[in-house]
DNA sequence: GTCTATAAGAAGATAGAC
DNA sequence: GTCTATCTTCTTATAGAC
């Protein structure tokens, strides 16, 4: 939807497109944006940087795509989420988990969630803030559902899940810790404690 | 101890490097460490990029006399949360409060803890990962003495309140919001989940 | 101590051959 | 479509004047 403008449905370009997209995801969420050149991304799939400008206006435009598709897994989680239509802190839960699993499985979400923003005022830091927003909303959106008190209390559980979820990127190690379970006990932790 | 090895004790000179690591923290915080140039740390204090190099050997050395206040920082929370030697969680609320306060108002703190990592294999990195290590061993301290049934929970526990501490400098507002409330909040989601 | 000037290299981006 | 070659700009870092 509103995805593709131009390069009217070829097959091999869209297969090279996300080629491209799935390395400088890879390379952005290992090294971070700025380190990244875009001779890393080149090499990275054994082609030389020109390549790059074929598909690609710059290097901000690339960003943006990994950006976008990430957005789409935000919007999978949150229909799968809505689908079950269970009780609310089921629905979290699950979300928590395709979350999780996305952050530490999916170099591009794992971009897009941990990544610095560009500077103020800029094309590209507005399309971003605009991309990163509406993938926020799903878990407020979730959260909206739980049975809490005050907002207060919803904004602030918000912050709180997203952080530790977040965080478990930095330690996560994929031979020793399950993001299922990882999710789950998050959830828990907070869970009981905000109805008991 | 061990941090002043030249520059025998100068005291204009002890102000200027001050200056300099305050400039550069601030920045690195704010735009990150591979987007901030020498030119931008130099005017931010009014100054020609010369001067950075007659007082740091490189960007590198900078980033780690960086890092090394904010250990220092790190030393001087842990030491205060282990001065009231009252009941465990007290302590780790006390050292929570502290690191929040220094997230979100100290710009060098903020760097080392959200800041991403150099390529593996450097020097740079070697001097990093030790320091981070040992700001972490602040909380791990703090945690080992909760009266929790498994290291597993305490693992965990670190690394949710961690997360969750360190997220909030993405949302904080300086205006509206109160570090201390923030983390007095975060450490009893887990506090009365985990002994009640 | 701090500046100016500049070297040496790396990065984003483009042009034209193939 | 992809590569090679190259331009321009920006960055780190140094040398030497003041």
């Amino acid at each position: 939807m509103g995805t593709k403008v131009s390069k009217s449905g070829d097959d091999a370009t869209e297969v090279r497109r996300k080629e491209i997209v799935d390395a400088a995801a890879s390379l952005f969420a290992s090294k971070g944006i700025a380190s990244t050149t875009m001779r890393d991304i080149a090499a990275h799939i054994g082609k030389t940087p020109g390549i790059l400008y074929y598909h690609f206006k710059s290097k901000d435009d690339l960003l943006l795509a990994v950006h976008q598709r990430a957005e789409d897994w935000g919007e999978e989680i949150f229909a799968s989420a809505n689908k079950t239509d269970r009780d609310p802190w089921h629905n979290l839960e699950e979300a928590s988990i395709s979350h999780l699993q996305a952050l530490l499985g999916r170099p591009d979400y794992a971009a897009i969630v941990g990544g610095r923003m560009p500077p103020k005022g800029t094309e590209l830091r507005r399309n971003l803030v605009n991309i990163r927003d509406r993938w926020e909303q799903v878990f407020r959106d979730l959260i909206d559902k739980l049975p809490l008190k005050s907002d207060e209390d919803k904004k602030f559980l918000r912050m709180a899940l997203l952080g530790a979820l977040n965080h478990s990127a930095v330690w996560y190690r994929p031979d020793k810790d399950d993001p299922d379970v990882i999710a789950k006990q998050i959830v828990d932790l907070i869970r009981y404690r905000m109805s008991p």
